[in-house]
DNA sequence: TCCTCATATAGATGTTAATCTATATATGTT
DNA sequence: AACATATATAGATTAACATCTATATGAGGA
């Protein structure tokens, strides 16, 4: 339970820098190279390895290797879990933590 | 446009932490006090007051002042725009940034 | 007025993260 | 085999952050 938290918080902070969130909406349009990513953005080629392994490690992107190129892809269905753990969390639901009775004096 | 990054990524930052994400959760089923949302925490008051400033200035918390008691309440109408954020980031939409011919040679 | 209680602020500390330069790896070409 | 190109890794530096202890603020009650 409390796992949920710390695995949805690790792919929330990967989202957490405004150039990550620019490269997401690069990719939602389809697969890029890091080299067609790179052109949007004023940092260096170690900067944004770094940035897509951030987005790598907690799968909300992946990686084709094709000859000298790395093709990156969002994985949309973690994409899709992670919008759907968000609107869990902000909606009234059963398994709401405040539900706990044995931590929460909640109604 | 790139402001559009900068400001959610600074509320997705907030939430990119599992202690702010459970008080979240916590305050998603209603308003409650500083010392209700505490019970569910081993760490010290200061360290909620910290979270709690956190949450609220990025405006997706709100408080409200009764007498000795802080009573915090998420503002859903910023819930719901972060989460539009989100969805319309993965989606392959008009105002993606691929559509910006002059920064990018998507085909 | 003095005391108690709920919360906020200040300041310190250890950890994590974003970025850089330099270099390594690995594939394709001549 | 030697070289060029795309990407990854290593190591350093600076900034941001989570947490703590100590203290301040501000409201209610005796």
């Amino acid at each position: 339970m409390k796992q949920k938290y710390d695995d949805n918080a690790r792919i929330i902070k990967a989202l957490s820098d405004p150039s990550r969130l620019r490269i997401i909406d690069i990719l939602s349009c389809g697969e890029k190279c890091a080299c067609d990513i790179l052109e949007h953005f004023d940092f260096t080629q170690p900067t944004l390895s770094h940035h897509m392994k951030v987005l790598m490690d907690c799968s909300i992107v992946e990686c084709r290797k094709e000859g000298l190129w790395s093709y990156y892809y969002l994985n949309n269905n973690n994409c899709n879990r992670l919008i759907l753990f968000l609107m869990n969390l902000i909606t009234d639901t059963e398994d709401c933590i405040c539900k706990d009775k044995s931590k929460c004096e909640c109604k």
